[in-house]
DNA sequence: TGACCCACGA
């Protein structure tokens, strides 16, 4: 068969597959959209047994799987197809990142380098630099931005943009300064991605400087401006920045959800409780971020009874509370040594199967210990997975409260034994255990190897030499006989 | 097809 006879044949086929196919396109399409897993898995089902799983529909498939999340599926027909173009790729990327695989993403983008005649594209980029952002590979993400430069992608600002999240995600504050002052064009991402990048690199004065100096030099903010400046000034107690920044979303009419649950926040923990009680009263629909920001506001001003009663009329109105609000009451409890409403907490807990959550596991036995029911703490303690350094800190600390130092002293040694991980909090837990045996000796001479294993371990960790003193200057022994200046 | 954003506390 000669070349033209081929093309030919080709074209026929084309076109007596197009209208069979065609319509079975934008039904994949739809259920792309739409996240219709069943149907997608149906339909791929009736176009193998039928014959029509043709090479033009081969890449919608792979479209769909992922964008229904399909990871197995997309992957599998994606490694059949023989051609893959970049936006294939760019679907690959984007279905690793949307389930958490960061890792996964990084590794098709790498595929896609070393494949021939697909190059990135100004989609793949901010997918990928994304992906390095959350594995906080700085290093790569530094490649990646080099790979920006030469390949002309340098100035597109979502490329830049997502520079910008990724310096800031990693901690390289300056960097992310540079990429922003050298930027021609800034929209309003850049700069709530710098607002927010600031304040979560501990600087919130900038932070607010930053938002400032973009209301002052008129660009128009959006609800995501707001919701990055208000936790800066929650944190830094401005009470009129943040009244100010009420003001800005009325005028704007920003009024979201997640606006509203900022400005909650942002009140109660300037102490304007009443404030943040009339935007959480006057909130069109609330989640469960409204309500547990609301009872946090409580518990930060002191009102642990109304944020309990709140936490009641949630419940009341079928509202499901997170580990966050589960956390939040079960300290309520523990401070207000009411174990009664701590124990039907926990009940509850443990009837929405939340009780294998780490974080929720470290709050019972904390509020347990501080209700002085430590045998109860031990129990959930026995429960938990035992390789996560929270809970022991957690027991320890309990033991500690209870004056149980020998116990505590125990517990840590059979913390060393199973190989869990230690910290600085491991450290100030176990540390006033000493004390109560009134005694500190014993840990810089009689433990020895205990005490070098502690430093040795934080110094690891913090990568420098930690000194006994230097450790004992961060411990709370308020009410020891031994303080660290005694120590010498 | 895409970049930024709310509650705890370790």
């Amino acid at each position: 068969m000669n070349g033209p006879t081929k093309t030919i044949i080709s074209k026929i086929t084309k076109l007596l597959l197009a209208p069979k196919t065609a319509p079975y396109q934008s039904l994949l399409k739809h259920y792309g959209a739409t996240q219709s897993l069943t149907r997608t898995k149906r339909l791929h089902a009736h176009l193998v047994t039928s014959g029509l799983l043709s090479t033009d529909i081969r890449p919608v498939l792979v479209v769909t799987y992922a964008n229904c999340g399909c990871v197995h599926n997309a992957r599998k027909l994606f490694d059949e197809l023989p051609q893959r173009g970049t936006l294939l790729y760019n679907f690959m990327i984007k279905m690793y990142i949307a389930k958490g695989a960061c890792f996964e993403a990084m590794k098709v983008f790498l595929e896609m380098l070393r494949s021939k005649g697909c190059c990135p594209d100004s989609y793949t980029y901010p997918f990928v630099i994304k992906a390095s952002s959350e594995l906080l590979l700085i290093e790569y993400g530094r490649v990646l931005h080099g790979l920006t430069l030469v390949s002309n992608f340098g100035s597109h600002l979502f490329v830049l943009n997502s520079l910008l999240a990724m310096y800031m995600n990693c901690g390289e504050v300056e960097e992310a300064r540079k990429v922003f002052d050298a930027m021609k064009e800034k929209s309003v991402v850049s700069w709530n991605t710098m607002i927010n990048g600031y304040f979560k690199n501990g600087f919130a004065n900038t932070a607010l400087a930053v938002f400032n100096q973009m209301v002052g030099s008129g660009v128009e903010i959006d609800g995501a401006s707001v919701v990055s400046v208000l936790p800066a000034c929650g944190f830094l107690k401005e009470l009129e920045a943040g009244r100010r920044v009420h003001g800005l979303v009325e005028e704007k009419v920003l009024g979201k959800k997640i606006v509203s649950n900022a400005l909650v926040d942002m009140y109660a923990k300037c102490g304007g409780l009443d404030e943040a009680r009339l935007v959480f009263d006057n909130m069109v629909e609330r989640d469960v971020v409204s309500w547990t920001s609301m009872i946090n506001g409580y518990i930060l001003n002191g009102d642990t009874k109304s944020a309990l009663s709140l936490f009641k009329i949630m419940q009341i109105e079928g509202l499901r509370p997170s580990s966050v609000t589960i956390t939040l009451i079960l300290w309520a409890c523990a401070s207000l040594n009411n174990l009664k409403d701590g124990r039907c907490v926990h009940g509850w807990v443990m009837k929405q199967r939340l009780d294998s959550e780490v974080a929720i596991e470290t709050s019972l036995i904390d509020m347990y210990a501080k209700c002085n029911c430590l045998s109860l703490s031990f129990s959930v303690f026995t429960r938990t997975s035992r390789k996560k350094t929270v809970p022991w800190n957690a027991m320890l600390s309990g033991c500690v409260h209870n004056k149980l130092a020998t116990e505590a002293i125990g517990l840590f040694k059979k913390m060393l034994v199973e190989g869990v991980e230690i910290n600085v909090a491991t450290c100030n837990s176990l540390l006033p255990a000493y004390g109560i045996i009134a005694d500190l000796q014993p840990l810089l001479f009689m433990e020895e190897p205990i005490a070098t294993l502690i430093f040795k371990k934080l110094a690891s960790s913090s990568g420098r030499e930690i000194s006994v003193l230097e450790c004992l200057d961060n411990i709370c022994l308020r009410d020891l006989p031994y303080r660290a200046s005694r120590i010498t």
